[in-house]
RNA sequence: GGGAGUUUAGCUCAGCUGGUUCAGAGCAUCUGCCUUACAAGCAGAGGGUCACUGGUUCGAACCCAGUAACUCCCA
């Protein structure tokens, strides 16, 4: 054979890949055919491909391509997102190498670095989908900074805040002091991390009265009522303090109650005040009150109208209000008043304790709580509908369980801090005035008009006029992505977004359920009146072995493009679809990649075998039986591959792919057909395997795309004119299913199996050819299978008898007998030994079934089905036992 | 601390409305085979107290309650 053994992935990938984009085939326009869209969730500019994008991409090429050969107008629109910090961050570092720094720089001068470097790196990570096949319409390629995407990033905020839903106010964010820029609540990772906890004495502010009580009560309490101890990990804020909290219920703090405390070393006097929030048993049961950097104390601190002393500069050093150590890092400060409170003689102890700590997920510094004046977008209003969308079911999560999530979070939604002190992304259209007061415009032009209206002052200028420095988080402009990258609205009624729009399905994960899903859901409502798509498919998590996130950090993640290299895109893709059912997370393993290229290249053999046969016109099919076989076998396999699909169960779609392929159509129906070796095959046969080969390389062609587009182009297949593509052939309809001939093959394989399995406990080689009695108690008629049973099972002969053969090897399907004389002598004992075990087995189970059938209550409830079902069951066994019994009683003698 | 989820074979997971000979699949393992498509393979086989304890029911892996372990989200 001429042809080699291993199929080689590499070749065909490139050919293939770069064939499908000559012809067009990923380009989609409407056309009067069903739309199927999904949008791509468009990876940061600034990423290279990792496991997560592999899963994600691979599933959305599986679905587009599906699609795609059902007839669908398949549209898959990719892009990326400006990741307006982790870009930001990656062109100062780059600047910082090349000896810029961002401070010497302009914001122009630092724009057009940052756009050097979006086009310079920008594409890779698309370029890297196309190695996995990803079949998107590359000419839709859409960038969130795109000067249409930008303009309507700017209209939707100009939209919404005349709307009311946009403001400006102070709150409390999630500050990163590295990256100098407010973070939201999304970017920020929580890890618990060991820290110390320290007990700090507060003097009490004394009065006469409570010298007097003190001396009446002490020894009742362990604490001394001159001082009062709180915990806290981080003693550098109590010159921040702006009161000590106690529960009124506390019975060892009721001498506090209308006191007074020095905060230590700087000696302010606070106040302690009473609020049901503290928790009793937590440290010392006394809480300190830091207004400006504790969210919960910030909401204390309204509550009970406590003053707010904000001691951090942006940068995490601290400012002249911390009145001591000024000028130091807030984690320096720590150490080092550590010290001073020990040598001031009110450090108690020093105990270590784990808590959660929050971390930037672009800068991994230690996230600040901030009191900073930021824009926000009220959400309750649009969050409403953005439930309701997902109650109705007009769009479906899948899994189902997200739902309950993503109700819990729309119902408790809090407003989405959306400016960002970047200069990476889309400046936020608010002009200043010169005696304060702002205008919200397109352009410096719109704000100059609106500014001489608003002051009635016609002399302002331009230069009068001052932007807002900050730009939109990135997610305002990803949340438009499904509207703006159909042009939505710039062109709210084109024929892309009235075709397109809303999408099919999007696939993303559930960590960006709230922060993306959800706000396009919103926007869709706002924007389309329409929801964006109909189904989010939720992947899970891509872990290593050990269960641990894959993360480059770990260093325990394997680069996707060497998997390519090393499995094919085909067999990656496969091992990353074989175990990840929605929602579940994925434990990655190679050895799934190795399956996908072992199966590849068993699809590859059954070619080569089949690639290999010479047709002899002359021949009678003797084979009609394996052909009916298959043909119903696979129409079956149709349907549940189907059913699987319908409920978005991509694993196991694939497994009955696999298994229909690999165990139905190589292990059983090419051995059952094949011609003996060198010898011809009669051209019926030859004709119909080649439809079924065929057939099948379409259904396995979402998954495996490469290889079955390769196979499909062979000369096997007759000729192809330049257009006719696995990848736009229609997947085959339905057809008739035999179920009578299936179950019948379901016995006759296990008389296979059953034969086969005696060559192998006597020891005989496969070669050596067997005789076969059979006596059908079933119906079945085996002689009907005579040329598959004589084939697989290697038969000298097929015959029926009436009666059991004494002294030869049986074994019982369904309740028919079969008998395998041998030379030698059955041994007695073991042969016993076998049949007593299955009486026995059958003797209980029918106990059990007659249980049920005696019972009266099972009777009158159970569904007639179930009973019947019951009664065959009891018939079933009843027939069995009694041809063990006659076994036994034939070795009795 | 609040909420959600998970727990089935060595591993990764199915198991639908409680009811078929129901305890499954793939991988891994073991045994025998280099049998002319494929050793990246073929033919067989062995693996489980369905986390635990109760309850409901004629009947529970499945429903209910509690317990334990793990995971995620929120504080």
């Amino acid at each position: 054979m001429s042809i080699v053994k291993t199929y080689l992935p590499k070749e065909a990938e490139e050919k293939w890949y770069s064939y499908w984009l000559e012809n067009n085939f990923f380009r989609s326009v409407p056309d009067d055919r069903e739309p199927y869209t999904i949008v791509i969730p468009p990876p940061n500019v600034t990423g290279v491909l990792h496991m997560g994008h592999m899963l994600n991409n691979t599933i959305q090429d599986v679905l587009i391509r599906r699609a795609r050969m059902k007839g669908k107008n398949a549209c898959w629109v990719p892009g990326t997102d400006h990741a307006s910090i982790a870009t930001e961050a990656k062109v100062v570092a780059m600047l910082k190498e090349r000896g810029i720094s961002k401070k010497d720089l302009t914001r122009p001068e630092f724009l057009d670095y940052a756009w050097e470097w979006k086009e310079k790196y920008g594409g890779i990570i698309l370029e890297q989908l196309k190695k996995l096949g990803a079949s998107c319409d590359w000419e839709r390629t859409r960038f969130t900074m795109d000067d249409d995407m930008s303009e309507a990033v700017i209209d939707t905020f100009i939209h919404l805040y005349k709307k009311g839903l946009i403001y400006r106010g102070v709150r409390m964010v999630n500050w990163d002091p590295q990256g100098k820029t407010a973070v939201s609540d999304e970017e920020v990772i929580r890890k618990e991390v060991n820290q110390k906890l320290y007990y700090i004495k507060y003097k009490v502010v004394m009065d006469e009265l409570s010298l007097l009580s003190e001396s009446l009560a002490t020894h009742h309490s362990p604490l001394s009522s001159r001082y009062l101890t709180i915990a806290t990990t981080r003693p550098e804020t109590i010159m921040a303090d702006a009161a000590i909290c106690i529960n009124p219920n506390d019975e060892r703090y009721l001498h506090l109650h209308g006191k007074k405390v020095f905060i230590p070393l700087i000696n302010r006097e606070i106040p302690v005040i009473l609020d049901e929030y503290v928790t009793m048993d937590f440290g010392t049961g006394c809480l300190k009150v830091t207004p400006a950097h504790d969210l919960n104390d910030y909401e204390l601190g309204i509550k009970h109208n406590l003053p707010v002393i904000d001691i951090l500069n942006d940068d995490g050093t601290l400012n002249p209000k911390a009145e001591i150590l000024i000028g130091e890092d807030r984690f320096a400060a720590r150490k080092k008043i550590a010290v001073m409170l020990e040598e001031a003689g009110v450090l108690d102890k020093v105990e270590e304790y784990k808590s959660q700590v929050g971390f930037s997920e672009r800068t991994n510094a230690v996230i600040e709580p901030k009191l900073s004046m930021q824009w926000f977008c009220k959400m309750d209003e649009m969050a409403k509908p953005a439930l309701d969308y997902v109650l109705n079911g007009d769009i479906k999560l899948i899994p189902e369980k997200f739902a309950n999530t993503y109700r819990h979070w729309m119902e408790n939604v809090k407003d989405w801090c959306i400016s960002r002190q970047l200069w990476w992304g889309q400046q936020i259209p608010a002009y200043y005035l010169p005696n304060g007061g702002y205008v919200i415009a397109k352009t410096i032009d719109e704000a100059l008009a609106q500014a001489r209206e608003l002051t009635q002052n016609p002399q302002l200028t331009t230069q009068d006029l001052t932007q807002d420095e900050d730009v939109l988080d990135t997610w305002f402009s990803s949340w438009l992505w499904p509207i703006s990258v159909f042009d939505g609205f710039k062109d709210p009624d084109n024929a892309d977004i009235n075709y397109y729009y809303p999408t099919n399905d999007l696939v993303t994960a559930p960590e960006i359920l709230f922060f993306w899903v959800a706000r396009m859901i919103m926007a869709g409502h706002e924007f389309r009146g329409e929801v964006p798509f109909k189904n989010v498919y939720l992947t899970g998590i891509v872990r290593d072995k050990q269960g641990r996130k894959m993360s480059k950090s770990l260093g325990n993640s394997p680069d996707p493009l060497d998997l390519i290299e090393k499995y094919g895109a085909d067999g990656v893709r496969v091992g990353m679809l074989l175990s990840s059912p929605a929602g579940n997370d994925l434990m990655f393993d190679e050895s799934h990649c190795e399956q996908g290229r072992n199966f590849y290249n068993k699809v590859w053999n059954a070619f080569r075998l089949v690639k290999g046969w010479e047709v002899d016109h002359s021949l009678a099919n003797p084979n009609q039986v394996a052909i009916n076989w298959f043909e119903s076998r696979f129409n079956q396999a149709l349907t549940e591959i189907e059913d699987n699909f319908i409920q978005y169960r991509l694993s196991e779609a694939l497994m009955a792919t696999y298994k229909l392929i690999w165990d139905d159509f190589c292990a059983w129906y090419l051995e059952m057909i094949k011609p003996v070796y060198l010898q011809p095959i009669d051209v019926e046969t030859y004709r119909r395997t080649i439809a079924f080969f065929e057939n099948i390389l379409k259904i396995l062609h979402p998954f495996m795309p490469f290889i079955t587009e390769e196979l499909w182009h062979d000369e096997l297949f007759g000729g192809r004119t330049p257009m006719d593509c696995c990848i736009v052939a229609q997947l085959p309809n339905n057809g008739e299913i035999n179920s009578r001939l299936l179950a019948d093959m379901e016995s006759v394989k296990q008389v296979v199996t059953q034969v086969r399995n005696i060559r192998n406990s006597k020891q005989l080689s496969p070669k050596e050819a067997l005789p076969l009695s059979v006596k059908s108690n079933s119906g079945v008629e085996y002689l009907s299978y005579k040329t598959i049973l004589t084939r697989l099972a290697n038969l000298t002969e097929l015959v029926l008898v009436n009666d059991k053969l004494n002294g030869a090897s049986a074994f019982l399907v369904s309740t028919d007998e079969f008998y395998v004389p041998l030379n030698e002598n059955i041994d007695p004992v073991v042969e016993r030994e076998r049949l007593q075990k299955e009486k026995d087995y059958l003797t209980g189970f029918l106990k059990s079934v007659n249980a049920k059938l005696s019972n009266e209550r099972f009777m009158s409830n159970a569904k007639p089905d179930i009973i019947e079902a019951e009664q065959k069951k009891r018939a079933d066994a009843e027939a069995k036992l009694k041809i063990i019994e006659e076994g036994l009683s034939g070795l009795a003698n």
